[in-house]
DNA sequence: AGTTGTGAAAGTCTTCACAGCA
DNA sequence: TGCTGTGAAGACTTTCACAACT
């Protein structure tokens, strides 16, 4: 998937001195001593990989890991794991390798999972739906609290105990549930009004599945997962004749032109 | 979506002297002048984005557009687009813009959109059976054609005209209907041998919804969307307090603390 | 006057390779 | 001896800014 990060606006201007990445530091209240070391953009995805072969070490009763075996496990080079590791202050025991428990508190302290997030889910059509009855979500710590659509059809509706309301609602009840997270799962057209409702109910971070871009205030954070991109990279990568012909004979011989006709 | 851009071996090695990208050259038989533009990876990304808004706008009867304003629907910088469409050796027209058709059939050209790719989903659970009706694939050149479980009480079903085999029939199927990009929406446990399936069936591109790293020989393009990796990106943003608090109380007050437990 | 195409500069991310510690 | 932590080098991207063309 593409993964955008959405807009990023504001962060030109800075002619730069100091290494890339979001700050940490809290911005706790109190101005301790505000380090604040970075953590790039990049880290902090694969930190979530990392976090899922750590869990399931961990499952395994694992007491240490080496950087060599997780990098392997999550699909990484090891100097690459070990320099992102090093920049969220873990450490590990030289000539030993990481505390695999320790290392897991470490990761998901970083990646703010210590406490849930309320998750609002908007457009219970086809995949919205199937996103609503994933159960991964709130099996992660990120429980579903609220779902919206307009169709007077799927109004009223439960689906895995969360009654659909009418989007109308979603200022008022995303306030009222601290949602914290948005899931834009719409036609495309729907999706800006959609995406400006949850802003304005305090939303700040939002994942878009709508084929659109959606631009937000500075401070909102968007992601979007576009299956149409995920596939013409793919598909570009086919034409390429990445690695020659195996099995099946040439693929498929030509047929009509297909056409750019729109999505979901 | 962590657009991880799954196992991308044999690389490494060269101390390159050129730049980097997928050389394009269509590799034909005749060996004629393979000048090969590189496209780097980045690029053709972004460029299946602009392909949607010149999709839109063909329909719209653009006959024109400038670089300015493609980008702005496209969500980058006008620069960027320049030059993505400069290395796909599109040609605008000084003083006046690019023309939209003609633009949007080498985009389509570059992506290898001409002819359309076969796809085979394999897991039609809670998501896969929601990609299967997407309707999107179709529309957008990539017709399923056909569908995998292991599930007994699916198997023989049919969804928007395909019906779901055993996944036993993975490599003769897809060998026989020409399958060129395979879809993994299958639990963790089965992705891995679903893959080699795939992979010996011919299957050179894949699309992996399974929180588990494919691995897969040279030469096969993985890519990989993961929702938990998603949310856990936008949860570290949370809590990094992008942009401070604004309508609705602090978000949810403290609560149990979760833990990564799995998914799909 | 308006807009593309692009060299060069700046930024960001990855990889190497090795010192340093257990 | 084994493995982490990291400076420095390298690879890849983005952005600037302007010449070139209509």
């Amino acid at each position: 998937m593409t993964v955008d990060r959405g807009t990023r606006p504001a962060r030109r201007a800075v002619p730069s001195s100091r290494p890339p990445g979001v700050d940490l530091a809290h911005a706790s209240d109190g101005g301790e001593e505000s380090a604040a070391r970075p953590v790039p953009e990049a880290t902090v995805a694969r930190l979530a990989v990392y976090l899922r072969v750590l869990t399931s070490l961990l499952a395994d009763g694992r007491g240490t890991v080496s950087s060599e075996e997780l990098a392997a496990a999550a699909g990484v080079n090891s100097a690459k794991l070990r320099k992102d590791l090093s920049l969220i202050g873990s450490c590990g025991v030289r000539g030993v390798g990481y505390d695999v428990s320790r290392l897991t508190a470490e990761v998901e302290a970083t990646l703010g999972l210590d406490s849930p997030h309320a998750v609002a889910l908007v457009g219970v059509g086809n995949l919205g739906h199937a996103l609503a009855g994933y159960g991964g979500f709130a099996q992660r710590g990120f429980p579903v609290a609220a779902l919206f659509d307009v169709d007077p059809a799927l109004v009223g509706t439960v689906i895995d105990g969360v009654e659909v309301q009418h989007a109308d609602a979603i200022d008022a009840v995303c306030a009222a549930r601290g949602v914290t997270i948005g899931v834009v799962a719409t036609p495309a057209e729907a999706a800006q009004r959609v995406c400006d409702h949850l802003v304005s109910a305090g939303v700040r971070s939002i994942l878009n599945f709508a084929p659109t871009v959606l631009s937000v205030p500075a401070g909102v954070e968007v992601r979007k997962v576009d299956l149409a991109v995920e596939m013409q990279v793919l598909s570009f990568h086919v034409a390429r004749r990445h690695g020659t012909v195996s099995a099946a004979g040439p693929a498929a011989p030509s047929r009509p032109t297909p056409r750019e006709v729109f999505s979901r």
